[in-house]
RNA sequence: GGGAGCAUAGCUCAGUUGGGAGAGCACUUGCCUUACAAGCAAGGGGUCACAGGUUCGAGCCCUGUUGUUCCCACCA
């Protein structure tokens, strides 16, 4: 343990020291919670990674807060839990294993559902661990003996506990309803899964020619799918229409005639006020078919294509069809006009290029609204709380408004939906188990073919991560969560879901806060993006400055809820703050050779060591609260603040006199108020900074191979001194002053000057103690008290503060103007506080109506100023004089 | 069409029940002061978007306006 301090480097270097701690941190079990039935558990599960995916700077913000108050849970002594995991990201992963057969010139049709779900599986094995040792790079707290995968057998079984239980409720059902289809991923999304973007395109106005020359004009943004209409709308209030209802128009190109209907849906004011009827491609429109019993007639292939009912235009694409269709339409005297149309186009947010398409086909669905009701009933009622707040008008809005929620998708990676049919009978069967035969005719049975949209399983992970649907210990302590991190942008996708899926499957809310966190957005507050080539590389980052670095600059200055811009420089910046703490660990060790702690000797104290104190409790309370009110990003401000201005700039420069002088019960006090804040500075910064804390921590003298984790800071009532604070404020005040005038005069930083002090009432003492704060703070060489009768030196800087008049003889130095010009600027400012001050208090309404305590408060401060303001109308008189 | 956020120093942002405008970065000046030049000290810089209102008092509360970002929504 001798010169320990000696293997602190100048400058800290986190690549070196970051993956032994978090080695030495799991290696210990420090992230495993210890199960105690008499404390309140505090659990948190984490948004599960995609497997596809590669950690980028999203998922650094999203762990931030998460890590954050899990350490200050498991400092504060609570059984804290934080669950991993990853996802299987049906489509997301589907995609890519098709991309990897592309490559080999294979479908997955070519190998079959079998083959490619072992390929899938490989695939999970290779690149689904990358993410989670990435993360750790990231030195996330959380207990990776309870890593969890959405398709392990258990959770497996949690979602097909789920299906049964709500198809068994009637809450689960099956249907040939519209859907968004997506022709990339050839399967159903859910409303949820399409993104809907601004397009420019056209308006093309067609005319469909009707009885006795009363053509009809309608207007579409999809010529295309002409070819699939069925019928034509009019509002039945329409005069214009009125005696054409019933009656046919032809329908060009496909040269049949198509009848004419009325319908509220016709709104008059739009357009012509008819609209094409295309029920297979329009959600609509296919409304209107059933109420009017229309043909539906089906113009797409499931990959985009036109099929064999666009009759010659069969094969081609959307887009080919639609030119063809125009030009065609243009050729035979249909068009009457087209003009520019911006609409929104809902693309799927998986293949971001491509356009869903309204599809008419059997799904399986959630039926929403019972299970909404409870939801919406938690969030009105306050049982959900939501931070920041306003984010429960978004999720109330979504609930209110819900609609049925299609969870088949047309994909093998999921989990296979547990519906067997009997082609023999007709018979369907959902069960807990496989069915092979069917159980009322013996005949064979086959399995639906589609899988669960992979957000069905994610809603369940807050308690399928912990067992269920069995009663588990896990389940039993951990169930409900305290908290669910996420992005916002995933309220909808997941959150919602968790608290319906939660109330419904177990009785209970998952979890009772929900905090939210932004975007990172680049340093001109553009999303980062691949095509942008704007995007950060957290792993890059943490190489070059430290995960510290990057945890802090994602957490400090952030509030809950809003984006956040992340560049190089900002990173940079908490990494010198990291190197700052790093140097004064290694002052304060430098200082401790053969300290042994003992606890603090109050009756030693000097003004600076209370000052200190006092300063680090109230630090330490506004952190702890500000993190139990879930601020994270000011109590990151707090502790910087701290730590930087307070303790370094102020507190270790006194701190040297007693440790370089020759009083050892002063050496001693100092060494215990220097060791006992800056262990407290450790831990309070260790949430937000593990590594760098973890690793000094090892240093320190009497922690014995303990975890800084161990313990939070606890508030000591007997460490707050405000009187003695506040002098040493006064003190402090002198200083800066000093330095102030020094500088303006160009005095040369090694000319030491004799200082002499005029105190104020009731100053005395405390000014009489403080030379030492003078000489080394303040380039003092002697420090002289005078009696306020005493005259005022000659020649001297000058100047007025709370707690004295002081003057330093500087002899040539003083310029009589330069002193008059800073004399009368300190004065312009005093009277300016005296003017606002006599302001307030000369108003009747002030006076009678604001608090006592704040009226008292103006009366003592424009006394004292104007005492000051006496005190420097003479020394300005005196300097006149010098002339 | 509905809803929400944002607008404070050159830039990025804090500002916690309304009570003397803050930080980081950038900038200017002086310092290699035995923890740290990834540093120290000092300094300049803001009609808190605009217009009203409530109040003794508004960056903060209310109304409206403008600009901007985002979410939701089946008018072709």
């Amino acid at each position: 343990m001798e010169n320990q301090e000696f293997n602190m480097e100048k400058v800290y270097s986190p690549s070196q020291i970051e993956d032994r701690i978090y080695e030495k941190w799991e290696s210990s079990g420090a992230f495993k919670p210890v199960i105690d039935p008499a404390k309140k558990p505090f659990t948190i599960v984490m948004p599960p990674p995609n497997i596809t995916g590669q950690l980028h700077i999203g998922h650094a913000l999203d762990e931030m807060p998460q890590d954050v108050l899990i350490r200050y849970h498991r400092m504060k002594g609570d059984p804290t839990l934080w669950v991993p995991g990853t996802d299987h990201a049906a489509i997301a992963t589907e995609v890519k294993v098709v991309e990897s057969l592309a490559k080999e010139g294979l479908t997955k049709y070519d190998i079959g559902r079998e083959k490619f779900l072992e390929r899938t599986w490989e695939w999970k094995k290779e690149y689904g661990g990358r993410i989670v040792r990435q993360l750790r790079k990231l030195g996330v707290s959380c207990d990776w003996s309870r890593e969890r995968f959405t398709m392990d057998e258990g959770l497996s079984r949690a979602v097909r506990e789920t299906f049964v239980r709500l198809y068994e409720k009637g809450l689960i059902y099956r249907g040939k309803r519209m859907i968004n289809w997506c022709p990339a991923c050839q399967s159903a999304l859910s409303d949820a899964e399409v993104e809907y973007v601004e397009q420019q395109s056209f308006l093309w106005h067609i005319r469909y020619p009707g009885p006795d020359g009363r053509d009809i004009v309608v207007a579409t943004t999809r010529p295309e799918t002409m070819l699939g209409d069925t019928a034509v709308c009019v509002n039945p209030k329409d005069e214009r229409y009125t005696d054409l209802v019933g009656k046919t128009v032809l329908l060009p190109i496909m040269n049949k005639q198509i009848p004419i209907v009325a319908d509220d849906y016709a709104e008059m004011e739009f357009g012509t006020g008819a609209v094409k009827m295309t029920p297979a491609h329009d959600p609509n429109d296919y409304e209107v078919a059933l109420r009017h019993n229309l043909d539906v007639i089906c113009v797409l292939t499931e990959d985009g294509h036109m099929n064999e009912n666009a009759g010659r235009f069969q094969g081609m694409t959307t887009m080919e069809c639609r030119k063809a269709v125009v030009k065609e339409l243009e050729d035979e005297g249909y068009l009457v006009k087209v003009e520019p149309y911006t609409h929104n186009v809902g693309t799927c947010y998986r293949h971001h290029d491509t356009v869903v398409e309204p599809y008419l086909s059997d799904q399986w669905f959630v039926s929403m609204k019972p299970l909404a009701e409870p939801a919406i009933e938690v969030a009105r009622n306050g049982q959900l709380q939501f931070v920041p707040d306003r984010f429960r008008k978004t999720y109330l809005n979504w609930m209110e408004n819900i609609r049925d929620w299609c969870i088949s998708r047309q994909l093998w990676w999921g989990h296979r939906i547990p519906a067997f049919y009997c082609d023999t009978c007709g018979e369907m069967f959902v069960s807990r188990e496989d069915l092979t035969t069917c159980p009322k005719c013996g005949a064979p049975l086959r399995q639906d073919e589609d899988v669960l949209d992979t957000w069905f399983s994610s809603a369940l992970w807050p308690f399928s991560t912990l067992g269920w649907p069995d009663e588990t210990e896990d389940f039993k302590y951990f169930y409900p969560n305290s908290v669910l991190s996420c992005g916002y942008d995933i309220i909808f996708f997941w959150l919602a879901r968790m608290v319906f899926s939660g109330i419904e499957q177990t009785g209970k809310l998952p979890f009772h806060t929900a905090l939210f966190h932004g975007l990172v957005r680049d340093a001109q507050g553009r999303k980062m993006s691949k095509s942008l080539g704007n995007g950060i590389d957290p792993i890059e980052i943490i190489n070059k400055y430290g995960a510290d670095a990057l945890r802090f600059s994602l957490s400090i200055n952030v509030s809950p809820g809003s984006d956040i811009r992340l560049s190089e420089e900002k990173v940079e910046s908490y990494r010198n703050f990291a190197n700052k703490i790093w140097n004064a660990a290694r002052f304060v060790l430098m200082n401790l050779q053969g300290f042994t702690p003992e606890g603090i000797p109050t009756e030693h104290l000097t003004l600076a060591d209370q000052w200190i104190l006092t300063q680090f409790q109230s630090a330490a309370k506004d952190i702890t609260e500000n993190l139990e009110a879930f601020d994270l990003g000011y109590a990151a401000t707090r502790i910087y603040d701290f730590a930087w201005s307070t303790f370094c700039d102020w507190y270790i420069e006194i701190a040297k006199q007693g440790l370089y002088g020759d009083d050892p019960v002063r050496k001693k006090t100092t060494q215990e108020v220097l060791y006992y804040v800056l262990i407290g500075i450790l831990k309070l910064l260790h949430p937000y900074m593990p590594f760098i804390t973890e690793e000094i921590y090892g240093y320190l003298p009497g922690v014995d191979g303990m975890l800084i984790s161990a313990q939070w800071p606890e508030i000591r009532p007997e460490y707050d001194f405000p009187a003695e604070a506040a002098r040493m404020e006064g003190i402090m005040e002198i200083v800066r002053t000093i330095r102030n005038m020094r500088a303006e005069m160009n005095v040369a930083p090694g000319r030491r000057a004799s200082l002499i002090l005029k105190p104020h009432e009731g100053w005395k003492d405390a000014l009489s103690t403080a030379e030492g704060y003078f000489t080394r703070l303040a380039f003092a060489s002697s420090l002289t008290i005078l009696d306020p009768s005493s005259p005022n030196p000659e020649k001297s800087a000058s100047a007025v503060t709370e707690a004295c008049e002081l003057f330093m003889p500087l002899g040539e130095l003083v310029d009589v103007e330069k002193e008059l010009k800073r004399l009368e600027k300190d004065k312009k400012s005093l009277e300016g506080e005296i003017a606002r001050a006599s302001g307030k208090l000369s108003n009747p309404g002030f006076l009678s109506k604001a608090p006592a305590n704040l009226v008292e408060q103006e009366k003592t401060k424009l006394e004292t100023n104007k005492q000051l303001l006496e005190k420097l109308a003479a020394r300005i008189q005196e300097m006149e004089n010098l002339r």
